[in-house]
DNA sequence: CCTTATGCCTACCATTTGGTAGATATTTCG
DNA sequence: CGAAATATCTACCAAATGGTAGGCATAAGG
């Protein structure tokens, strides 16, 4: 089951590079080294290896991210949270292309896709902030769940295209490289417009 | 003339919801309502077609987006003219999409265009930034130039998407429709993570 | 040992693709 | 008017596409 797990990888490589529709069969199965029939006989359709790739990314991310969005009760674990979060998708920039690639073209799947896996975890944060605001922790003016999907839109998107925008954003050593600061300039605004602030109270 | 300003209307569209290897010229054409070959008569081949279509996409922010961005000196302003920028945005969600998939689809031809187009006004907003710090009226541990892009990044990639995630952001009446509270949230956060409590909130 | 399932191959196919040739109108204008 | 430029069409093409048929090894297992 070598050749199976191949062909996603370079699938998914090539999905997220080029997009569905700009890659053709024969060229994952080149970039496999086999033959295009062989590639169809693991995957009896493009599409059907499209659905695959997507359902591996998914598990991928479920198998991970839980474990770091539940951290995220407390201030204190805001910052290393966040930080996690931003370098899981930095991590792996070709998922959060394929990611976002299948927003734009099928946005009807990828809606049944987010009910299912994201929401709940937004309406969970969502609980958190509203709790956190009765206690004078957060900005009343937040609003949660539209805070939630801003960061996490921030994050997939911002790791989807930050390669190609590092053009404007050069290299400042006294900053740290163009990932770096993308992610800590992420990291501080999420988190300077959540949080209430401890001194000069309005 | 007119036929020509149709074709790139269409193309535009067309290419924004389904990407350009997604989108056929046929399909450009039938939507034009002509043949293929009256088609490439006005566009020599697919790819000029696209180039025209960025072209005009360019020419269009170019003669609108300045104007917004000029009135971006003071704090009064901020509101406004982040609420014109990003109603700028959702008021033509094709071209973010479109721009969007550009910047996936061929990031070289993009970051020329970014250092030639966005960079200036990234560099005049990280000016102006700095000198606001000086004043003490934002936020000292602000990165401008990164703080330029995530704000940018947020609200090309949110109104692109931003009618996919309408699921998980129901439509709340007491904070007004899907859209609104996108916008609403963002200009939030950039405002509350720029600006220093004291001389904050409205 | 022989049958069966697995895995990869060559050869092929129908359809679609971007693009061309060239005929035919229609308009412009000296 | 008449010729040139403009604009659209039908008919076609070579290449690439996703996919199938079926042969040929290798290995597994009753």
């Amino acid at each position: 089951m070598d050749v199976r797990a191949q062909i996603l990888t370079q699938a998914t490589r090539l999905f997220a590079e080029q997009g569905y529709d700009g890659t053709s069969v024969q060229e994952i199965a080149e970039a496999v080294g086999i033959r295009k029939p062989s590639l169809l006989y693991h995957f009896k359709s493009k599409g059907e290896l499209r659905e695959n790739v997507l359902a591996e990314m998914l598990a991928h991310w479920n198998a991970v991210l839980p474990g770091l969005l539940l951290k995220a009760s407390t201030e204190e674990r805001f910052d290393a949270t966040m930080e996690a979060l931003s370098d899981f998708f930095i991590e792996d920039p070709a998922r959060a292309r394929l990611f976002l690639r299948e927003t734009l073209d099928r946005p009807e799947q990828m809606q049944t896709m987010l009910t299912q896996y994201v929401q709940p975890w937004v309406d969970l944060l969502a609980q958190q902030l509203d709790r956190a605001k009765a206690q004078g922790l957060v900005r009343v003016d937040v609003d949660p769940q539209a805070y939630a999907i801003e960061v996490i839109t921030m994050a997939v998107a911002g790791t989807a295209v930050i390669d190609t925008l590092n053009v404007i954003l050069p290299n400042d050593p006294a900053r740290g490289g163009t990932r770096r600061r993308h992610t800590r300039e992420l990291i501080r605004m999420a988190r300077s417009s959540l949080y209430t602030e401890n001194k000069g109270e309005k």
